[in-house]
DNA sequence: CAGTTCCGAAACCAACCAGTCTCGTAAGTG
DNA sequence: CACTTACGAGACTGGTTGGTTTCGGAACTG
């Protein structure tokens, strides 16, 4: 599971240390050439040459590119805050907002398209994207269940529905439509979606 | 822009005909394969084999294996026909049933994510998916439009939002979550939208 | 018939690339 | 110091693949 194929541990070995820097340069360089060139156009030497990094260094630390790679994307899963304001529509704002950052939309609109392809091909990797969709969906799926609790939203409401309607279209607009997603656009869905499922 | 390097033409020239079947089974070929393996798994002897031709057959028609790709790809674009029923529910209905049979599944969760992907690097494959995903908005746009000039829907409605949610939606269940997206899900993601949206 | 263009199959070539290895060196241990 | 492991750089290998060519033969025109 560990990035490095040798774990380490708190007992000193002979000889030079690994520089811990190369492991988040190589990393970083990975996602970078992904959003790039697709995974299709991913090479051990590109890597390599943007870490600033001998292929011996790589190979030393990570079994092969397939390894490396699904390292690397699990690198860029970061947990997500989980807001409680009290309103469900300032929680989900403050939950898809982010998605209008610039950097955000790079990330959604080259990397995102790549690891769909790829785990349509590659079981390991839909796992592991599967998990990562399933984290990111909790938050927005608290807010709802307590936003049912308080009478806010009808009952009956398909709460998954509601998280692929908010989410599947600010994709969708990123991945096919080439129209930018900002703060209104994110707004305006989540007006809509709750006038939708309003008791 | 025409699949074969030498245009058709009345005129008869002398020498054998090209069979005209090879290009359909060439071009199914390519479209098959994409789903299974993706973009970056395509290769051209496996084109060939499984279209039953040989290479030489392919190089004949198409200048390489970019052109020949974007070809299959635009065979894969059929127009829509524009439901025009008085309801817009039943319109969506019908625009958006669809996508729940398994064939346009297979596609939708295999070719999508590969086309999305590769258009991230390459600019033309991005154009000729952007016209594609324009045409199929289109019958749902003149739907929702139509629907506010009877009054349906709030005259202030962003259409184009309410197709972003719909389309996206059902797109990112078969992309990320691994949810089937029955008649079932389709309705209710309609009927949302459309309580959404209501005057 | 001759001449032309097609056909599938397969050999072939050149480029690319994952992965390995070597070299001279640096950074640790004792 | 000796010893060990890591370092970047780059040479090397083996397999893959895009693209070309060759082959014997088939399907046309005239």
């Amino acid at each position: 599971m560990a990035a490095p194929v040798v774990a380490k541990s708190g007992v000193r070995l002979p000889g030079r240390p690994r520089d811990p820097r190369a492991d988040a340069a190589i990393l970083t360089a990975v996602v970078e050439l992904l959003a790039e060139v697709g995974f299709g156009g991913l090479t051990v030497d590109a890597v390599a040459h943007r870490a600033g990094v001998g292929k011996a260094t790589i190979y030393r630390r990570w079994d092969g590119k397939e390894q490396l790679v699904l390292d690397a994307l699990s690198t860029e899963v970061q947990l997500m805050a989980t807001p409680d304001t009290g309103d469900l529509a300032t929680d989900l704002r403050q939950i898809y907002e982010p998605m209008a950052e610039p950097v955000a939309q790079q990330s959604a609109t080259r990397l995102m398209p790549a690891l769909a392809a790829e785990a349509a091909v590659n079981p390991e990797l839909a796992d592991r994207l599967r998990s990562f969709v399933a984290m990111r969906r909790g938050a927005a799926k608290d807010a709802i269940q307590r936003a049912i609790g308080r009478g806010e939203v009808d009952p009956s409401t398909d709460v998954d529905l509601c998280i692929d309607l908010l989410t599947g279209s600010l994709l969708y607009r990123l991945f096919f439509s080439g129209a930018d997603v900002g703060i209104d656009v994110i707004q305006q869905a989540i007006a809509l979606v709750l006038r939708g499922i309003a008791p």
